[in-house]
DNA sequence: AAGGCGGGGTA
DNA sequence: TACCCAGCCTT
């Protein structure tokens, strides 16, 4: 039996009821495949469910404030996806009409949108031949095939897209991706796979040669960066604090957080009130300082490891750059803020 | 080509 | 701990 006979049979009995699979609205497709970006199924059908109550139509979205989407997108990581999501949402709705491109090649130039994307909307709302290649994909085919083509190469991704591009069932491309998608999430797992059940086991050159935990093949990241993060927690009697939005290139861009020293290493109470004396938002004023965690809270990104430190601050008065702690929860900060405000204690 | 960009889950 | 996830963008 062919390839794509397999895959979809396997599919139609194993598939699992998503949202998302109910519709080929080019919308709700691309909504769901920003979020699902780098992230499973589990963990974005939240999110999936809470942006579409909120923003039935792209018009809704675009008319949003990026704020407002980014405290929608907190905790769910790489934020860039939510501004470019907004911005595109703005560009769909006012310089055509609402109306999303119907082919990879326009849906490419989208911001937000790559060669996957690109794929996943073009094949399942119009039925456009172009193999979708992500995680699954690329540990479906490089088992069962035996490629061990790195596939976080240039060489890798070509091979690789050229393998899925000639397997893909022609007559029904919406069908093939979603379902060898599926079925590496669910049945060619990374780890502990469930070969003995599995309808490609006769075929498949990995598990025949006893290589799936082999492959697929990838170039190891660089290790993360370790930083340390000191969190500023002001506290006036007039029941304010301090939020800062972050600015420029880096991490958590455009999201809340308490005023950050960053420091080489950790730093005791002494060194950080030496250092914090002269900072603008005392101008001056006594405080007290306080350490909330005495051991730091390691808090892990795929690429930097913080070590974090919260510092809390009692002001007499705060300060015309403070906001009131009643409102803190309306501000989008990443998780490990969020987790902060959860577990302290304002009053 | 390489690195930055989150947070949660698995073994 | 190491690796993975319906990847994309910048340099």
């Amino acid at each position: 039996m062919i390839f794509s006979k397999i895959l979809t049979t396997w599919y139609s009995n194993n598939k699992r009821d998503l949202p998302w699979r109910q519709t080929k609205n080019p919308y709700y497709i691309w909504l769901s495949e920003i979020i699902l970006q780098q992230t499973q199924v589990k963990q974005g059908l939240p999110y999936y469910e809470a942006f579409v109550a909120k923003y039935p139509t792209v018009f809704d979205l675009a008319n949003a404030n990026e704020s407002d989407v980014l405290k929608l997108w907190q905790g769910l990581g790489y934020y860039s996806r939510a501004r470019n999501l907004h911005a595109t949402s703005k560009q769909i709705a006012s310089e055509l009409e609402g109306v999303f491109p119907n082919n990879y090649k326009d849906l490419l130039k989208l911001k937000g949108v790559g060669d996957y994307t690109a794929s996943a909307i073009a094949s399942i709302c119009f039925n456009e031949i172009s193999a979708v290649l992500d995680g699954n994909v690329y540990r479906v085919l490089s088992r069962y095939f035996g490629v061990d083509t790195p596939i976080n190469s240039s060489k890798g991704a070509k091979e690789f897209k050229q393998l899925a591009q000639e397997l893909i069932d022609k007559n029904n491309p919406a069908e093939f991706n979603q379902a060898i998608m599926e079925f590496g999430a669910t049945q060619c797992k990374p780890k502990k796979p469930y070969c003995n059940i599995c309808p490609y086991n006769t075929g498949c050159i990995a598990f025949n040669e006893n290589r799936i935990n082999e492959l697929p093949v990838k170039i190891k990241s660089a290790k993360a960066k370790k930083k340390h993060f000191n969190f500023l927690v002001f506290i006036s009697e007039d029941e304010k604090t301090v939020l800062e939005k972050r600015e420029g290139k880096g991490i958590w861009q455009n999201l809340y957080q308490f005023p950050l020293v960053e420091t080489d290493e950790t730093i005791n109470l002494t060194d950080l009130k030496n250092r914090i004396e002269n900072n603008n938002l005392l101008k001056g004023m006594p405080f007290e300082l306080l350490q909330y965690n005495k051991e730091p809270i390691v808090h892990k990104l795929s690429h930097q490891h913080l070590y974090t430190t919260f510092w809390i601050i009692n002001v007499n008065k705060l300060l015309e750059e403070g906001i009131l702690i009643s409102k803190i929860r309306n501000y989008a900060v990443p998780i490990l803020i969020g987790n902060f405000i959860e577990s302290f204690n304002f009053d």
